[in-house]
DNA sequence: CTAAGTGCAAAATGTTTGCATACTT
DNA sequence: AAGTATGCAAACATTTTGCACTTAG
């Protein structure tokens, strides 16, 4: 629970812009190390994502298929929301509403479990993707 | 949505032998593997795993920080259910309550997403460990 | 000056593929 | 006989580590 203590780098400074300016894309390791405008070293996007995960700076999401993790720019840091994964369009939204109380309500006391709801995933197929199936 | 051909091979039966047999309990593709009774190869696990998966004999649960996916009997299969994966244990719970539909019906009336519960975990501290923290 | 950060090369993991052989149907 | 499965070795992808060097505080 100790806060670390961290330099402010280039490369730091390069991570957090380059995640503050596109708030709502997801990214991989591999696309960051892509990108021609940062140009980091592996092993630094790795510890960098690593860091800013834990400091709460971004949040890390699983991989679903092929490829590696995906981190995005933590707008919501510790707001209590939950986010729902389309498993067609692949979008993640950002969601929170009175219904998280109630959720943590029953898993508590149904099932005595707390819910940390930051970090649950909720799949399916999104608003859009369903219009665009009926037509 | 088409059933592919399987054969019923000595690979094949060990597997679902073995994931049967220990319906309760989560296995990596390296667990199977180092399994000294069962003895396939890497390849052929991984390819396996995949297809039971697909075909619904088993369920594929995401790494959570090492390791690679993990893999279980899928006992209630469409049977419409959820998972509570504990942070601490890392024991995961198969849940079906009444709840569930209330979810749904939530999250498609308020945000018109179609839930897949099957596919969602839930992660967060059980009620053992909660137990053991406020000793 | 000291602690932390960086890049390179190399290693450790987890997973997939090409291909020749063996097994199911 | 035809189609699928297997194992081996090798390829791939993602992530981590060791280490010499640089940079921030």
């Amino acid at each position: 629970m100790e806060k670390k203590e961290h330099y402010h780098t280039r490369a730091r400074r390069a991570l957090e812009d380059f995640f503050s300016s596109h708030p709502d894309a997801c990214f991989t390791a591999r696309d960051i190390i892509h990108t021609e405008g940062l140009s980091l070293s592996e092993p630094t996007v790795f510890r960098l994502l690593s860091q800013m995960t834990e400091d709460g700076v971004i949040e890390r999401f699983l991989p679903e298929e092929g490829g590696g993790a995906s981190y995005r720019w933590n707008e919501c840091a510790g707001k209590g929301h939950f986010h729902l994964k389309c498993d067609v369009c692949g979008e993640l939204i950002c969601a929170d509403c009175d219904f998280l109380s109630e959720m943590e309500k029953h898993f508590s006391s149904e099932h005595g479990f707390e819910l940390d709801s930051d970090r649950t995933v909720f799949y399916g197929k999104c608003e859009k993707c369903r219009k665009k199936e009926t037509k």
